[in-house]
DNA sequence: GCCGGAGATTGGTTTGACCACTGATACGCG
DNA sequence: CGCGTATCAGTGGTCAAACCAATCTCCGGC
């Protein structure tokens, strides 16, 4: 016989709401009943509920507005990604290094991409990231307009998904990590290169040289991390 | 002067307790205070902290052990990731596609990888999936070893962020999809075929020709999406 | 017709009680 | 003495009933 009712109300209610997600019962942006109706559907109590709404909050598939009501949100990439980060900012050691590791293979593919897609207007954008970057004082100035470089690429290679998940890659706490040592180091120029490079692939629209260019540029960051593994543990 | 008071008390317990992670005073596998404890300490009701305790549970931080206490895992990237996979229950329409197309990059760089490492158990391992997926009468059983499949490949690539990654993308309810759709067509000998490729390619220890054939093996998949729009929104 | 405020609605938080499971301790049997 | 078992304290799981704090709605006055 089926013999496991050892599953918790709470998570009941959750794979209850995921279900009516996947099957299309609840569409993007739909409001559900409030708590207390919810609760008293499931046959739980309020407590127990909201525990359900809770996680489903922060897996980014509902929101909650205080004296509004209970909202599917856009259920977009963007929106169910964000939890992911969270592995960015907890790890440490030998996992840091394999985060970087995949990033070196979906960067390059989205800068290929990219190379193809992005207009002037972007170009100008990174333009003034770039110069941005090199002016900048601080390392948590530095760090910001480094994000936002990759992140215009990443954009523009038209892949939500892609996006969120290098979004997730690049956590500022993870990326000050680095570079905080680079700081230390006065690597500033090698990197500044290094995105000149992959500029200069994109804007000649030459989807190979963009690949390798950002391959380049995070080998070098994995090499760093690779030297300096005491980085990885602060 | 600050001023957002805005935040929930249960996201500030959520903030708390991730900073102590970061920052190592939690490690993996160490035991918190119950949740008494712990409510107290953070100056607010049991019930706010179960919702917090809750909502670390589901992005696989936190372990709750009825009975015995709560547990920190061992914050690898498998527990981590785990959550990842409701992109892929409850996406449809063109994000499924965009995860295709993530998956498209990464596996074929898993492939090349494995190719490198996959020692004969590995090979043995792989020959039996294909066979028992030949084999297979239903498509729930046809899938099981199509995953697997995949899964000893990932494995060989030996980065446990990837190999999560990968498995998320690979929900059983996305791939169901997928193959549901196959079942209809009969187009599962030009499956097999492309398994047999891959398979060539790693029992050689050729990562060019094991990169080319997943590809290959992946934008069949992503093809057959595109021409069948409508499996995505079931 | 517009504005503002009172009241209803709804999520946020607290309290306290009780249940169910786990683990350790002490007991009793062999 | 050794081992199995019964007991029980500790801990997470669930429930209930309030009250607080945003938000929304609707009605009345200007």
């Amino acid at each position: 016989m089926a013999e496991e009712p050892r599953v918790t109300v709470t998570a009941r209610a959750i794979e209850h709401i995921k279900t009516m997600l996947a099957s299309g019962e609840l569409a993007p942006g739909q409001r559900l009943p409030t708590e207390r109706v919810l609760a008293a559907e499931l046959g739980l109590s309020r407590s127990s509920m909201r525990e359900a709404i809770r996680a489903l909050t922060v897996m980014g598939v509902l929101e909650a507005r205080h004296g509004a009501g209970i909202y599917v949100t856009r259920l977009e990439p963007g929106d169910l990604l964000e939890t992911f980060g969270v592995v960015a900012e907890v790890s440490r050691g030998e996992t840091l290094l394999d985060l970087v590791r995949v990033r070196k293979i979906l960067e390059p593919a989205a800068a290929a991409t990219a190379a193809a897609r992005l207009d002037d207007a972007g170009l100008e954008r990174l333009r003034t990231e770039m110069a941005a970057m090199r002016a900048g004082d601080t390392s948590e100035e530095i760090v910001g307009h480094d994000l936002e470089f990759h992140r215009i690429i990443t954009e523009a290679a038209g892949n939500p998904v892609l996006g969120a998940i290098l979004e997730a890659l690049n956590g500022r706490t993870f990326r000050a990590r680095v570079w905080r040592g680079y700081a230390d180091e006065n690597v500033f120029p090698q990197t500044f290169a290094e995105h000149d490079r992959i500029y200069a692939a994109l804007e000649s629209r030459d989807p190979e040289s963009a690949h390798l260019a950002a391959a380049v540029h995070i080998s070098a960051v994995e090499d760093w991390m690779s030297r300096n593994p005491e980085a990885a543990d602060r």
